[in-house]
DNA sequence: AGCTAGCGACGTCAACCACA
DNA sequence: TGTGGTTGACGTCGCTAGCT
């Protein structure tokens, strides 16, 4: 499918939907089936009327259909509009689809449904709590982490707030032999530091290693520069004047842009992962809902046909 | 208990597109 | 034209259910 998110989704406008992304859709643990699209429709009532007159109220206003999809149980409200449509009219089902009706992308959507107030898929919130997040992580060093010499070191701030007031931090850095994560492979002299906070969150750290064989402390300068994605941060030592360390460094710097690049594209990789298994599930209510409209249509035109006979049974 | 197939989630790369 | 965002494709991993 390829501009998946980038094109305009189709809706017809008399029936769209949006269904919550539940808090249990974004877990891993639930099971989930979403390629067997099997409904299970049980229509609340779904009185067909026999008579003529009432063949209008087939579906009563507001009321209540189940639809079991895939396990997951979902109450949508129904409604008939003035032209025989089958309408969600759920408070945040509304919001939704005129965001659908109109969907330029993903990205747009999740903007936009954050600035509402679903609560579950507030994008711009996410990333102030993940901001949030990090600058506590940042400020609960130590970490474990190992580096490409096959070390393990304890990162530990000397100093949280001046790491958070000022951007600029002397860590110590000491053999600790334990809670290893990732380090990758760098230029001689330095190592990129990948490390998982308690949370699961990660941490990059460029780290130039000289640590002698002892695990001798070492201090560097360590800074969180606004062009790195929350969690990156740079540990330089200072004075770099040979043209060796600037080969070095720019080495360093390559490896800190294409890891940042990837730390990023992780994120974007989950954000759209999560974003189309909405959209599935849209796309999955809207089926469920059209599937109970042409029932009814089909239960009217019973009725209409039998109304007809009569009609001309009589005359 | 061990094996295997199926499935979901994830990370990464590459291609495409929009925009400055 | 470079850059960033988005998403399909691919490989991998962990979990689970079914089978032997």
């Amino acid at each position: 499918m390829p501009g998946f998110g980038g094109k305009q989704l189709e809706m017809d406008g008399s029936i769209d939907d949006k269904s919550e992304d539940s808090p249990s859709s974004s877990g891993s643990s639930q099971p989930q089936n979403l390629s067997t699209v099997v409904h299970t429709i049980t229509a609340v009532p779904t009185a067909i009327p026999n008579q003529p007159v009432q063949v209008q109220s087939v579906i009563q206003p507001t009321q209540q259909s189940v639809i079991q999809a895939a396990g997951q149980i979902q109450t949508v409200q129904v409604e008939e509009d003035g032209e025989g449509h089958l309408v969600r009219t759920d408070p945040d089902i509304e919001k939704r689809r005129e965001i659908l009706s109109r969907r330029p992308s993903y990205r747009k959507i999740l903007n936009e449904l954050s600035s509402a107030e679903a609560p579950g898929i507030a994008k711009i919130e996410e990333d102030k709590e993940e901001e949030a997040a990090i600058t506590s992580i940042q400020t609960t060093i130590p970490s474990y982490v190992q580096t490409s010499a096959g070390q393990t070191i304890q990162i530990a701030a000397a100093n949280q707030n001046e790491l958070t007031t000022q951007g600029l931090q002397t860590i110590t850095m000491t053999n600790a032999g334990q809670g290893a994560v990732t380090a990758a492979a760098m230029p001689a002299g330095t190592t990129i530091v990948q490390y998982t906070q308690g949370d699961g969150s990660q941490q990059f750290v460029t780290v130039p290693v000289s640590i002698s064989p002892a695990g001798e402390v070492q201090a560097y300068q360590i800074r969180a520069p606004s062009s790195l994605p929350a969690g990156v941060v740079m540990a330089t030592p200072t004075g770099i004047t040979s043209p060796q360390q600037l080969a070095e460094e720019s080495a360093r710097k390559r490896e800190l842009r294409l890891m940042k690049n990837r730390y990023k594209n992780r994120e974007a990789a989950r954000e759209c992962r999560r974003r189309k298994k909405e959209y599935v599930k849209c796309l999955e209510t809207r089926v469920a809902v059209l599937e109970q409209q042409n029932k009814t249509l089909i239960e009217e035109l019973k009725s209409l046909k039998e109304l007809y006979c009569h009609k001309a049974e009589t005359e």
